[in-house]
DNA sequence: GATGAATGAGTTTTCATTCAT
DNA sequence: AATGAATGAAAACTCATTCAT
């Protein structure tokens, strides 16, 4: 049993790194990594300056640390979301585009590609790290559904190297645009109404049909 | 005669400033804003750090120089490669994707992309520029290709307020990607086949079919 | 036990302030504000440079907080020292007169009239406060005086807004040399002889008396 | 004959130290020593800052130079409103006092002072140049008059060192007034009426009278 | 003689990092 | 574990001075 005098309730050091590095992904999203300053991130977290030596041995491996994880519940989500896909595979695939949107919609974590884009070339080790684990799994997925689609015959047989970076180039300017120009220009951008024409054109692109062009 | 060691310093008014925009643009693709210091700068283009200060008045007002200079011969050259459209407008879109992977590969002007993405939220205006004579030109000029096609009977009737994301957003991606993840991953994304496959799906998608999906 | 190395700094943070404006006070008194380089204040501080930054925001700041903080002991000195006058007027104020040279003996802070007057210029608010702190009330506080002297018949009517200048003059001359001439130039200016010569000739000068001139 | 080709004016090159001299006078007059860029001076010139360079050897030199130059007409008409002095000394001694506040008025050399007091530390041979040649000097010329007034039984034996120092007092004040507190205050000293009193208190305190104090 | 582009040393300022408390 | 005062290295910026023209 724990000890009676203790108070009934206080921050738990357990979770301290977490809070951390959530307040460290919603700085660097904002301003970059160069231009957040430790102490923005401390105070945003509810701590000192002094506080995050005790988690995080410097700025940078901070700033691994907060890309690394923010990724960890993205791709589990992803991942997920297509586990197990049956029916028409234009439908998967509609379905995984249009779920974009709101995923883009609420977390910070939307921030990184666009720091990932930002910091690469000074961050090799987390370049690395984010190709092999974002966007060479990513690859393979779609490329997956799109084989599945040409399996079945409902797909065109196209380029699979590269048919993934067609299906997520607008679904990834959707989501550097909120953190970049979005902030200066609120309608120029309508992530759903993109996602539809994205979807009817892809879908129109890939699917086939008895005429051909 | 005069001693023939090379005199300190040359006199190169005229040249200076154009000088020095491109070995900012350089050093700033290479590591970001924050990340060069003017003395990189300074270096590259042959002169010393007061030379700068001869010039621009502030590493801030360089950066904003660098950008607004670097995408005069873009704009330049974007719009005239469309100017006078002849034949099938699908030909036209075609000519258009396909000579992007070209542009792409000499120029240091190709990471001025990343560094908005990366600064946009730094220099409102320099987003605004930005947002006024880059993207709102670009959609407009992709707009009114594709209006052409629907008009003309050879295009589905789409939303024209978002289809030049659409069409832009791989072609960036090539662009983003040779300034950063491209760094570590030499094979991983051709442009040429990129776009060889996006103007594939993209005329696949837009042109009028007997057969709807 | 512990080592008895000597701990590369300690806290002061109660201290710290003051000992830098005395420090601060000390070197603008030596070579004016421009010359003084912040280092020079820091190591006579016993800190470093960045130390000055806690809490201080500019080299402009920490002067005006030298200047203000500076004039409040001697403002206070000066009201003290007259408060609950007694006795005939000559008195009082050959004993106000003469209480200055000890006063300026001492203390770094009688360079600031010197201070004020170098960059009064390149300082309004400053000037501005001084005007209003030291100068206005110093007036005031001597025109008391002599219309005391003036009322009781023990003086001429004399222009009470200006002898409050003519009391002070050869006073702040004091300060000033000591503070630029004086330093080469020891024995040029006693200030005790010459406040004792400016008492008997103002004494004289106010004074009434039978024969006019 | 000199050429006939020659334009029909040109800046006569001889001018030119003078030239700058004057501006360089007023520049430093108005923001000190270090405050003021060799730049400000070359434009109030109406040359470049390397022609500077073509007169004096730094700015220090620069410096001294005005200080010195700006002194000689000071010295020179000083001296000569004194030399043949005729009738009862007080009259000379206030004639010479009254003159002081029009000599203020306008030159920018009444800033002299105000530049010897903020400087002196960091020139010391200036420091002495001014002492000998302008206080030295003052002080002989006032102890003169006034031994006279002693000697014709007009003024009472006073400490001949030090009464210099009382009677410039005043106008000295004046003087820095004009070039510090003065520029935001206007009203708060009337260099005439601060004169005028100087005169009745100085006058009534030197001169002989029957009834003691 | 005059210019002004270029220099480079010097100074302020910032901020990631350390460490006594 | 947490703090935050103190550090010190780095970087932007200034400006007196030089020198090719």
């Amino acid at each position: 049993m724990r000890s009676t005098a203790a108070p009934r309730w206080r921050r738990r050091k357990d979770d301290r790194p977490q809070e951390i590095v959530e307040a460290a992904l919603e700085s660097f999203a904002e301003r970059g990594f160069a231009a957040t300053r430790l102490d923005d991130i401390a105070r945003r977290a509810g701590v000192t300056r002094g506080t995050l030596y005790l988690y995080f041995p410097s700025k940078e491996d901070l700033f691994k640390a907060v890309i690394r994880q923010s990724l960890v519940p993205i791709l589990s989500r992803a991942e997920q979301s297509i586990a197990d896909a049956k029916g028409p595979t234009a439908e998967l695939l509609a379905r995984l585009i249009q779920s974009f949107p709101l995923a883009v919609k609420d977390g910070a974590a939307t921030a990184i590609p666009k720091l990932i884009i930002a910091e690469a070339q000074n961050f090799p080790d987390l370049a690395r790290f984010y190709l092999d684990e974002v966007v060479s799994r990513g690859r393979a997925l779609i490329a997956t559904i799109v084989r599945r689609g040409i399996e079945r015959g409902e797909f065109r047989a196209v380029d699979l190297d590269h048919v993934a970076y067609c299906v997520m180039a607008p679904l990834l300017l959707t989501a550097l645009w909120r953190h970049s120009l979005g902030l200066y220009d609120a309608g120029g951008l309508d992530p759903q109404a993109l996602c539809r024409l994205h979807v009817d054109l892809l879908l129109h692109g890939l699917t086939v049909r008895k005429g051909a062009p």
